[in-house]
DNA sequence: GATGTTTCCTGACTGC
DNA sequence: TGCAGTCAGGAAACAT
């Protein structure tokens, strides 16, 4: 079903195919599928020639000489595609353009529900999808303050208000899906209790989808090919349509299938909670590879003088002396790693970090109380109004964390870097250095959940502005009237 | 005015 | 195997 992204893989493949080419005859098959009646669409498209074409929302706008425009909207399954004349028709093609190359222009459609208007270049914007369709999804066109003032009038569940065309253009089921699930929205949560933070991850989000689905030339499902008869390729990138029972590729939950507004839909139950009480604290999980300098980041947020949580210190201070931790590693483990009535760190470690049953028996006990004290410390801040907290965890992905985050910020270096910067600050050999990173969960599988990769190859102060970009973008850097302003 | 439901259409699929 | 019923979904038309 083609969304703005094949419609733009139309248009293009089209251009290039047609464009420049002159309409000798024309034969309607199906006469419903034109306007106005068919003779009259016949002979005013006779001799003329496709100067352009254009795309508005998911509408293909041809141009042709005389000032006459053809707009044309594809539905659920419509394709053209260019035959030498005379070759054999499909039972679906309902509509063919002669061109006086020798070429056929076709329209075909299994379910007959495209629909094609001929009117003067101009007057189609006062047809009633076009005079009230939305902005184009594009970082000037889209803008936060649109989306907020539009957001706060609406009751509707997001779902049905994003396919409808006049509050933003082109997004169809299969991107308001991926979006959704992209920025962790619950397709029924009402428009107007999102937060800030919440819309502009959505915006961002929308507009980054829909450039890459246009770069991988628009999503096959079903029918849909471009101009040149070739299958799209973003299908492969999918995260959540047509993945019901699998697991969530961020929390590893199964994905669920429902339906919204009679429309199919997929979400991830975890991910994607509904939120009878939302919240406006926006929960930011900060991660990267062993090494690889999530300190510079995170020196950066408190700066800013944004909270960080700092989920190594709190995995610390679980098993302090007089914790019931402590109690509970000494019911577990016994004098073992006790001495002189203190706990034994470094026993400990020598023994959970060389057998896997033992670490299991460890971390049941730890991860629970470090849970525990993570969410104290959000609800905390929560309390404070704070508009972002920093989760900075090493194993965000791997102790189930990622969940609980809004975002995850992950920070990259080159694998020849990491290897370096490890032994210099560990003071370790080459294997010991390679054998701590690779015990733990690979960067690049980290780096494919990120929402937003840093790049800390370079300079602190090339990974510094990095991160000041992504406070400015989300709105956490105030400006000073509005700092003065409370 | 805003929101919800039905309609258009055919092929693929499911269950008996 | 054959058949009836259901589902897929973008946008306009209609209903509330």
């Amino acid at each position: 079903m083609p969304e703005l992204p094949e419609v733009e893989t139309v248009r293009r493949g089209l251009t290039r195919l047609v464009g420049g080419a002159t309409i000798q005859s024309v034969t309607v098959l199906y006469p419903k599928m034109v306007s106005p009646e068919a003779a009259t669409f016949v002979a005013d498209l006779t001799g003329k020639t496709i100067e352009k074409i254009d795309r508005r929302g998911k509408y293909l706008l041809f141009r042709f000489n005389g000032d006459l425009t053809m707009v044309s909207h594809l539905r659920m399954e419509g394709k053209y595609d260019v035959q030498p004349a005379g070759s054999p028709v499909t039972k679906h093609t309902h509509v063919v353009f002669t061109l006086t190359d020798g070429r056929e222009l076709r329209y075909t459609d299994t379910r007959k529900f495209g629909r094609m208007r001929l009117m003067a270049t101009g007057k189609e914007t006062t047809l009633p999808g076009l005079a009230t369709m939305g902005p184009e999804p594009t970082e000037a066109t889209l803008t936060f303050d649109y989306m907020k003032q539009r957001f706060q009038k609406s009751k509707k569940a997001i779902k049905p208000f994003l396919l409808d065309q006049s509050n933003i253009a082109g997004l169809g089921n299969i991107y308001v899906d991926e979006t959704l699930w992209m920025s962790r929205i619950h397709p029924l949560q009402e428009v107007n209790t999102l937060p800030d933070f919440q819309i502009r991850q959505l915006r961002e989000n929308i507009i980054k989808e829909l450039n890459m689905a246009i770069l991988g030339h628009g999503t096959t499902v079903h029918s849909f090919s471009t101009a040149f008869g070739e299958a799209g390729e973003f299908q492969n990138h999918l995260r959540v349509y047509g993945r019901k029972g699998l697991a969530c590729q961020r929390c590893g939950t199964p994905i669920e299938k429902t339906k919204v507004a009679q429309r199919g839909t997929a979400f991830c139950p975890a991910c994607q909670k509904y939120h009878k009480h939302v919240k406006q604290t926006m929960i930011l999980g900060l991660t990267g590879g062993i090494a690889t300098g999530k300190s510079t980041v995170s020196a950066v947020f408190r700066e800013f003088d944004i909270p960080v949580i700092d989920a190594d210190a709190i995995a610390h201070s679980v098993l302090a002396p007089g914790s019931d931790g402590v109690d509970q590693v000494w019911e577990a483990f016994g004098d073992r790693v006790f001495e002189a009535g203190k706990l034994n760190r470094k026993a400990l470690g020598h023994i959970v970090f060389n057998d896997a049953d033992e670490l299991k028996r460890l971390t049941d006990i730890t991860g629970p109380l470090i849970s525990a004290a993570i969410k104290a410390a959000v609800s905390t801040y929560r309390r404070k109004h704070a508009n972002l907290v920093v989760l900075d965890a090493p194993t965000l992905f791997e102790a189930g964390y990622a969940a609980k985050t809004n975002e995850i910020m992950v920070v990259k270096i080159s694998a020849a870097q990491q290897l370096q910067r490890l032994m210099a600050r560990d003071d370790l050999s080459e294997d010991q250095a390679e054998s701590r990173i690779k015990s733990q969960l690979p960067l690049q599988n980290k780096i494919e959940k990120a929402d937003v990769v840093i790049d800390n190859s370079g300079s602190v102060e090339t990974t510094r502005v990095q991160v000041v970009e992504w406070l400015d973008k989300m709105g956490f850097i105030k400006t000073p009237a509005e700092d003065s302003a409370g």
